[in-house]
DNA sequence: ACCTGAACACCGTTCAAGT
DNA sequence: ACCTGAACACCGTTCAAGT
């Protein structure tokens, strides 16, 4: 809570960026306003509109940190292409997991930023390497993304607890499968549910003509 | 604008929602206040409270009621357990897209009600009838989601104008493959992508052992 | 160019009161 | 039980002004 005034010059984008995340782990997407990022920052809310658009244009860059970071290292280490596409794909969903209210942004609404289109140029990139060709690599790409982003929604909103409470919305007689299972549905590993799934629809597209 | 004084028990909890999907509809998420939910049911806003909660309650509602609209008559249909089940999920998707604000919520965080257990034990029944057992059934049902999922997110949030600006957020020589293949990846069927990538999931799953 | 301070037009919700 | 009216504690953002 920094209540000294800045030298002007001082503040930059970037700073902005490391406070609004700092705010948004601890206290989530609602307690991210204008005037707290202000405040962490040691100036006026005002102040923050000379660095940044508007509010969006601030959660875009918050969202391009985590993309940025997920990419980082992609193709780095040697390994046939598809653990390193799923490896890319589970620390991509992972980084998001760690930043919520990132995830919540990038669900919600359109996000562009550089590292969003690096992202993208690295899928094409690794179906090209395996073997796939024309539209076969942007239909891959895009089965991808879509599971992608439903763990991401789906790990993020429904943990075990969450699922659970599902067998109390109905009586028990109405959904007995339900009721017997939801123990298996609810308590499972997400990371692990999201590695088979993807192995499947991997499978199923590589072995499609 | 109904604005003349309304006679007490008149208001029904169904008819707030009714209101509230109308305004989300032409409106949106932002316009879904509920000053303006007890504007058009013709009532203070304090009335609105009587008959729900808070806001978080309401907007429960109105996922609840696509979700309903979406699995009415799952099973009704004379065909293979796989067509139903790919039938029943493209109906709950265009659901949610037919309902961008109840999309909005049901991405952004928990939601439990009568009407998604039911979902739930219906898709348990279908890998059951597939001959699926166990925790198949429900690792079955887990992928399924997942795709699901970010089915709605992305084709919700990233129509064809807003992958093409893709490009522009990197320069061409960086991404190479994104500006030759944008065209293809943006201008597509987002149902078509849908029912493929779920083919391919359940392909691979059914290969499985 | 960078920042301040006051104000505007909103929110969801609490609370006390009416009938 | 059902609804009203005023108020509270917030928001993002505009605008005019300072240095």
């Amino acid at each position: 809570m920094n209540t000294q005034r800045r030298a002007k010059r001082d503040l930059t984008i970037e700073e902005v960026v490391d406070r609004a995340m700092e705010i948004a782990q601890t206290d989530g997407e609602r307690g991210l306003t204008m005037r707290r990022v202000a405040e962490a920052c040691g100036v006026t809310t005002m102040a923050i509109y000379h660095h940044v658009a508007d509010k969006e244009a601030l959660l875009t860059a918050v969202v391009d940190r985590v993309v940025a970071e997920a990419i980082a290292d992609f193709g780095a280490a040697d390994r046939p292409w598809r653990d390193d596409l799923v490896e890319f794909l589970c620390r991509y969903r992972a980084g998001f997991l760690e930043h919520p209210t990132a995830a919540q942004v990038y669900l919600r609404r359109p996000v562009i930023s550089a590292s969003l289109a690096r992202c993208t140029e690295l899928m094409f990139e690794a179906f090209e390497n395996a073997g796939l060709e024309g539209r076969r690599v942007t239909d891959a790409t895009d089965a991808v993304v879509l599971l992608l982003m439903g763990a991401i929604g789906n790990d993020l909103t429904r943990p075990p607890a969450v699922r659970h409470e599902l067998t109390q919305a109905l009586p028990a007689e109405a959904a007995p499968r339900l009721n017997r299972d939801i123990d298996a549905y609810s308590h499972r590993d997400p990371e692990a549910r999201f590695r088979e799934s993807l192995d499947w629809l991997l499978d199923g597209l590589l072995a499609a003509d």
